[in-house]
DNA sequence: CGTTTTTGACCAGCGC
DNA sequence: GCGCTGGTCAAAAACG
């Protein structure tokens, strides 16, 4: 399209020649016109190679000349018309199957209507949505809107775009959305219930569909927030603690408390304090079957400054909140920074996350927690103990768990699996994850990337090291380089096992994500979430765990600065060892468990 | 004295 | 409409 009409401009003769066709579709034209500068320039060619020649014959060469280009322009006019009736042709018929597109929308807008009682959000979103799939797939034909979108379809999301940006996001989306409608290809394969399984979408908000739409677009929850208070994402944190709450940086002020059903343990309800405006509240609560297990609940986004500590658990946070919002993207293309992969074979959600050029994704395994339907929460399992873990994986060492995800069947197959924090056997996968969020946090200022625990082989090499670093304490040096299966079991139970490496897992990753510092809370008296490793901001696994074919690293904490804060991209790379036998700064994720992190 | 915590009351949403 | 439950408010108490 905009070639041909860049091409017809250049050839103002062939653009009269096809003018006088007596076209009455300017689109038609444009579409024809691509022939015609080369007709015209056949012409001026000829034209131009006459005077080379004698008077006489010349002019009757160029006689047949003009006459063999009639005669061939009669023919392009005739290739034109039938073109023409042609495209004539598509057209129709495209706008035939467009209206019986849209009256099937109408219809199925007007039953959901019916059963739900809900009222036009859902048809004027599913018109939207649809508008956008069609508008992808589309010939290039309908309008200048359109065209934007396509173009804008490469483009990072921004808040503060318009409308284009936000029907690319639109497109980008369609997984989630369509699937409630029933007509997309890639739909999420859990039985996810449809007014759960859109996510964000506000769905009470009659008449302001375009807020929605962009309420999803933003992917942030303080959006949501806005727009739908009752429905905030919220992140779910379960973390083995022994203290009343989990030191993440943060200054929380105590407002209520309450004893919830089915859990005698009450339910103390905090807010942020670092700002009097702020709207971030968490609850903090043990959990009934295990009350070594806290289970905090972070909700909304902190309208401010961090302190260090504290960006580590509300770029977690926020990153997860925002997993949820944005639910899946891109599917197709891989961040330079993460490594190749094997196809897993996930149990759960696969969150596929946008960053611009940078999709990352996210697995999220089965729900374990789903306290709260009308509120999206995401889990992040630090602990082992949880009843899920047996169905996806043995003891995985982070678990993602989303109530919106009700199956067990794997999404999509990974393409770039970029933490796989497997801890099964190699024909099982359990838990890779690509966590980043920097395009989650809405004031820019927490800018992450991704985390990288390398591959499931990776991991086996973790275990491989670690049974040979113990097999080497105990003096017992006739161990196969190569462990057993069960064996690797086995070291996979002792290390997840140990509250220790979970918690130096957590305060490593708060740390890689938030950037650590030093805790400063008036009542941390809590597990240390944030104030952990002061690990620099881009890490690969063979710093951080040194690679040794053999042996054990001393350290595993190597800082490795990087000037370029906006791309901290944390990567675990194959790890060959496990030495976590903690140095100066490192891994004090809590100091009432695991001040000294060292696994033996 | 300022801040935080405690705790009963109140409100809203939801299911029956 | 009623009751249950989760969440919040606000006054009083506690704390540093």
């Amino acid at each position: 399209m905009e070639i041909a009409s860049e091409r017809s401009g250049d050839g103002s003769s062939g653009l009269k020649e096809e003018n006088s066709v007596g076209d009455d579709d300017g689109r038609h034209k444009q579409e024809i016109i691509v022939e015609e500068p080369l007709v015209a320039n056949t012409e001026r060619s000829i034209l131009e190679a006459g005077p080379s020649t004698s008077p006489n014959k010349k002019e009757d060469e160029v006689d047949d000349q003009l006459e063999t280009a009639k005669a061939e322009m009669g023919v392009v006019r005739e290739e034109n018309q039938r073109l023409k009736m042609c495209l004539n042709k598509i057209m129709n018929e495209y706008r035939t199957l467009e209206m019986q597109f849209q009256d099937i929308l109408k219809q199925q807008g007007t039953k959901k209507n019916v059963d739900k009682g809900k009222a036009d959000s859902h048809e004027e979103i599913l018109e939207e949505s649809d508008l956008v799939s069609l508008c992808l797939g589309r010939v290039p034909t309908i309008n200048a809107r359109s065209d934007e979108k396509i173009k804008v379809s490469n483009k990072p999301l921004k808040d503060d775009e318009g409308f284009n940006n936000e029907e690319l996001t639109l497109g980008l989306e369609c997984k989630f959305e369509t699937s409630k409608s029933g007509s997309t290809t890639e739909a999420l394969p859990n039985n996810i219930p449809s007014p759960e399984n859109s996510c964000e979408v506000p769905k009470e908000e009659g008449g302001e569909s375009k807020e929605a739409l962009k309420t999803m677009r933003d992917s942030t929850e303080d959006e949501v927030a806005q727009q739908n208070p009752t429905k905030k994402p919220r992140v779910c944190v379960r973390a083995r603690c022994d203290t009343p709450t989990m030191n993440d940086g943060c200054q929380w002020r105590k407002y209520g408390q309450k004893i919830s059903k089915g859990n005698p343990c009450p339910r103390a309800y905090y807010r942020c304090t670092i700002a009097p405006s702020c709207p971030v509240r968490k609850q903090v609560q043990r959990c009934a079957d295990d009350k070594s297990i806290l289970i905090t609940t972070y909700e909304g986004t902190h309208n401010h400054s961090l302190p260090p500590t504290a960006t580590a658990m509300a770029s977690t946070t926020s990153a997860a909140a925002s997993m949820l919002l944005s639910g899946s993207s891109t599917s197709n293309s891989n961040s330079a920074s993460i490594p190749s992969a094997t196809p897993t074979n996930l149990h759960g959600l696969n969150f596929y996350l946008s960053e611009g050029s940078k999709p990352r994704q996210l697995y999220l395994s089965n729900p374990a927690l789903s306290s709260s339907p009308s509120h999206p929460t995401i889990t992040l399992d630090l602990t082992t103990s949880h009843p899920a873990a047996s169905s996806s994986s043995s003891s995985p060492f982070f678990r993602f768990n989303s109530n919106y995800n009700n199956n067990n069947q794997p999404r999509y197959p990974s393409s770039s699996s970029s933490l796989s924090f497997s801890s099964n056997n190699s024909s099982q996968i359990a838990n890779a994850i690509s966590w980043s969020n920097g395009f989650l946090n809405h004031n820019n200022r927490d800018i992450l990337s991704s985390v990288n625990f390398g591959r499931q082989q990776q991991m086996e090499n973790v275990y491989q090291s670690y049974m040979q670093k113990n097999n080497s304490n105990n003096n017992n040096n006739n161990t196969s380089l190569v462990p057993q299966a069960d064996t690797i079991s086995a070291a996979t139970k002792v290390i997840t096992a140990d509250p220790t490496f979970q918690s130096a897992l957590a305060a490593a990753l708060s740390s890689f994500i938030g950037g650590g510092g030093v805790g400063n809370t008036r009542g941390s008296q809590g597990c240390n979430f944030g104030e952990s490793l002061s690990l620099g901001q881009k890490m690969k696994w063979g710093e951080v765990f040194p690679v040794s074919e053999k042996g054990c690293a001393s350290s595993f904490v190597n800082k490795t600065p990087v000037a370029n804060t906006q791309t901290e991209s944390l990567m675990f790379l194959p790890p060959s060892s496990l030495p976590f036998s903690s140095t100066t700064k490192s891994a004090s994720a809590s100091p009432a468990d695991n001040s000294n992190t060292t696994i033996n």
